[in-house]
DNA sequence: TTGAAAGCGCTAACAA
DNA sequence: TTGTTAGCGCTTTCAA
């Protein structure tokens, strides 16, 4: 198994080195490698030959600087620890999958001062576009949005103004029409189990937003249990026993994720808990995981692939000029379209767990 | 909410504008961006307050083409559809956020096209390292990896011989280990359910090792059902429900993952059979999730997090020298270290569906 | 401690 | 259709 280090080439190959094996010059041979102006057949196949022949891999740092041409595409991400992002992501790749642009990915994890120090490494690499999720940035990173080139698209939420442009859902739309919903069904004495991140703004909106709509029909929530901390089953289990234990007369129960959502409905039906008559539940994020529980969870879809594509379309056509800039973005299917927003419309999934 | 685009700054600021506006040759204020060199306090407080003011982000295009260095490392895996590759990411930012060096991700879909055609994407950045899932690649990647300055790690997987290191566990040892495991409990009428896909060598040799235990104890796997696509509860609920209709007698049911073998752990329960007693069941990578599950899914742990801090830092110490090429890598706790070999040990997880 | 000159490997723009 | 020239924005090297 063992395998000693190979002896590798001292230095890459350049284009030069292309040119001189095959007879060509360099700029011709620059041409075919990005099938760029007219070469003849013959001298193409043969710089290809060569090119193939030598393993030769141009250098794009070195286009990239005399071109004044970067296809990179950054996309910042809180994480990857739940299914929500990676499907966004995916959304995105499916999309520049068809360009010439390439998506590259960081991490904030919910962190203002790793958010700017990501940006700014993006940044200095002069992307195509930038993709970012959240409306919320600190000084720093709002004035470097500005001050960039790319043109920047921020995601998965539409409340708030946006540095260039927006795709995704209203959290507080969400929050309110999960609250609509359980109240139109007839629970009254409901509980609240999400994240102590202060950071999510999409999670504090959600619950602005159901607590807005709670009240304006003169409810409120009666309970509420918070964690740190990724999202488990496990984390939803020991909440959902702790609010319960605490708050046994509690009807309703709104996570603010489907994978603590699962969690809760799990306990509660081995508690031999009526679900959804004595007690109804709902979560976040319309996650594949639901489809396989026992009960399928009340939740909301938060169109992620779609978030995802469609700021892959609007970078495309920046970056690749296919559409005048100011000429705003296409906007069709569930979707709203002010300026530069594109929202998206939730879609409610009631599942088993909310219909009584 | 409307916004319309703004007026952007044509042209983005070069070190000229820093040294035109601090009075400071372009030479000095590039040393004071990079802290190299000796620039007197007074200097560098100038240069620095200029950069600030104007919002300048050094372009590392130009820096890395003069250079000849590039902080970025390559990191190709298959996909984010499931929670494993995640973590390994995870673990190699751990270990990559304490250096300078910054990760670079692709996505194969376990496709060696695509995986060819992103690893040459990837090298025409000169990356400072690559990280690569599996010892499988076309002709076309070995050789580009071999061709390659970049140190190259090759993660997940051991059973083969790899381009520069490996790092991962034995697959075909860990379905041995399951094997053997299940054997030891009684168990001797198996079901196996994985993926169809033939390109996902880990599972394979995974399978592997697992009939091969079974034939050294006369056991065989007597039947089998095999699924397309991504992973999920719902596909691991269906296929147990196939499988258990044609074969009822079975007594144990291996699957190539957690997430299907909690599928099929909720449907066990459901139809009220007995497990383990009546019928055993595991899965594979240890997943969170099992945790939370009504019976905790038997698992072996695959050491992901594990795998993606070593390989980062054999790529930290081979892109910063601080170890030489060839002195070796360390080789500490759960892990067996041949050559450039580092072999982690899966961890059997008995749980609650294995121990009868 | 600071600055001047040369050039990294490629492509834009032009000329032949 | 092919080639020549002049940079892209930075860092290396060497000199002051």
């Amino acid at each position: 198994m063992a395998q000693p280090p190979r002896n590798r080439r001292r230095r890459t190959l350049t284009l030069r080195d292309v040119s001189e094996a095959s007879g060509v010059s360099e700029m011709t041979v620059s041409r075919v490698l990005r099938n760029s102006g007219d070469v003849s057949e013959k001298t193409r196949a043969r710089v290809m030959e060569a090119a193939r022949a030598l393993g030769y891999v141009p250098n794009k740092i070195a286009g990239a600087l005399a071109s004044q041409r970067v296809n990179l595409v950054g996309v910042i991400v809180p994480s990857l620890s739940n299914m929500v992002f990676p499907e966004v992501i995916s959304g995105i790749s499916e999309v520049l999958d068809e360009t010439p642009l390439q998506p590259v990915i960081g991490f904030t994890e919910y962190r203002p001062e790793k958010e700017e120090q990501v940006l700014f490494e993006m940044l200095s690499w002069r992307p195509s576009g930038i993709i970012m999720a959240g409306l919320e940035h600190s000084e720093a990173t709002r004035r470097m949005l500005e001050a960039a080139e790319a043109p920047v698209v921020e995601i998965m939420d539409v409340d708030g103004v946006p540095v260039d442009f927006a795709v995704g859902i209203s959290h507080r739309r969400a929050g309110r029409m999960m609250a609509e919903a359980l109240i139109a069904e007839g629970y009254r004495r409901i509980g609240f189990l999400g994240t102590k991140m202060p950071l999510d703004h999409r999670a504090r909106k959600r619950l602005e937003g159901f607590t807005q709509a709670l009240g304006e029909a003169g409810l409120e929530v009666a309970d509420q249990e918070f964690y740190e901390g990724g999202s488990s089953l496990a984390k939803g289990r020991e909440m959902t026993a702790r609010l319960l234990s605490r708050s046994p007369d509690l009807d309703f129960l709104y996570y603010s994720n489907d994978m603590i959502g699962a969690g809760g409905l799990l306990y509660c039906l081995e508690q031999g808990l009526d679900v959804p008559g004595r007690i109804g539940l709902a979560g976040f994020n319309g996650l594949e995981l639901i489809e396989g529980l026992p009960r399928r969870l009340a939740t909301m879809d938060a169109c992620r692939r779609e978030t995802g594509r469609r700021a892959a379309a609007i970078i495309t056509r920046q970056a690749l000029g296919e559409v005048a800039p100011d000429m705003g973005i296409e906007c069709e299917g569930a979707a709203t379209c002010e300026g530069h927003v594109i929202t998206l419309e939730p879609r409610l999934q009631p599942g088993d767990t909310l219909q009584r």
